[in-house]
DNA sequence: TATCCAAGGTAAGTT
DNA sequence: AACTTACCTTGGATA
């Protein structure tokens, strides 16, 4: 076990750990005192995910438990490369003064930013993100984490690790053995046969998520579309919240109603004429953190007026 | 207690 | 290519 801690000063803009991973753009982290989304705590809760064994020989997946106390990041690991990978899952390179600036002058934009200071987005790993985002349709936050922590104990991977059992996010080849009843038995709905058709897409080396990265942003979006139950909506959200591709910005039903409200000009009638619109708006390069942003603001109902 | 409604949309069928 | 419609399930709102 590898654990280790750094200050928070250490990361350009500050870290908020709780609204980086309880603002709906990971479903791949657990707050490990079995708190529900968002529940008032009474100290520092720590965090986990299990990522897919890929960094060491054996393929064990890796369990990373995370928690910020005042001042201070502090992590315990089954990873030797624990401080590496929190840097990169939940970009702590960010600078995110630079983020908020590169982003036209907007008061909503600017609340949000001040309201949620420290939020980050986030860089899950590209399959969990896959399916988590295809159960996200017409879903609520709480359920599509109830899915995930479903998918999870009946086909991943048990991991031990500090006295503890974990639960990996299953692979492509551990849910591909799924088939559509199993899948609706754990309350998928109509979303079970687009995950195992996706699962097996992959699962069989037809098609990978991470294909997409190295295209150009609007080609990868396309390119996503080819799994089960990815349209384009879904398509951006794992092309921010995996593959680093910052200016995506999803529009989902808050984003679409912010638009209407605020930014009505942006209205362009298809999915990627409004898209365009909006992501120019907001700057561009960073489009998708004031996305996010204004995403958590809305939906936490902190809007102010 | 019963009914209605919308939730971080997408696929398939029509025009 | 643009426009409709069906789709599972559930928690919260409304009657």
């Amino acid at each position: 076990m590898e654990t280790g801690s750094c200050p928070i000063a250490t990361f350009d803009g500050g870290v908020d750990l709780a609204k980086t991973l309880e603002s709906g753009q990971s479903y791949l982290w657990r707050r490990e005192d079995g708190q529900m989304y968002m529940n008032a705590t009474g100290g520092s809760p720590w965090y986990y995910t299990v990522l897919p064994g890929t960094t060491t020989e054996t393929n064990e997946p890796e369990v990373i438990r995370v928690r910020q106390t005042d001042g201070q990041l502090e992590w315990a690991s089954s990873t030797p490369h624990a401080y590496e990978q929190l840097v990169k899952l939940l970009r702590l390179d960010d600078d995110l003064d630079s983020v908020i600036e590169s982003i036209p002058n907007d008061p909503l934009i600017e609340s949000a930013y001040e309201a949620h200071r420290g939020m980050r987005l986030v860089r899950d790993p590209p399959f969990g993100c896959l399916i988590s985002f295809i159960c996200s349709a017409q879903m609520r936050v709480s359920r599509i984490y109830e899915m995930q922590t479903a998918l999870a104990s009946t086909y991943g991977e048990t991991v031990h690790f500090d006295g503890n059992d974990y639960r990996a996010f299953p692979t492509p080849t551990q849910l591909a053995a799924a088939d559509e009843s199993a899948l609706r038995e754990l309350s998928l709905g109509y979303r079970a046969p687009y995950v195992e058709r996706t699962a097996k897409m992959v699962a069989t080396g037809n098609a990978d998520p991470s294909e997409a990265v190295g295209l150009e942003y609007e080609d990868a979006r396309e390119s996503l579309t080819r799994f089960v139950g990815v349209g384009d909506k879904v398509a951006d959200c794992v092309l921010l919240f995996s593959l680093g591709y910052l200016e995506a910005v999803p529009l989902d039903t808050w984003i679409r109603t912010a638009i209407e409200e605020h930014y009505p000009d942006c209205e362009r009638g298809s999915y990627a004429d409004t898209s365009k619109a909006i992501r120019e708006r907001f700057g561009g390069q960073y489009a998708g953190y004031a996305q996010t942003y204004l995403f958590h603001h809305l939906r936490t109902g902190e809007e102010g007026d």
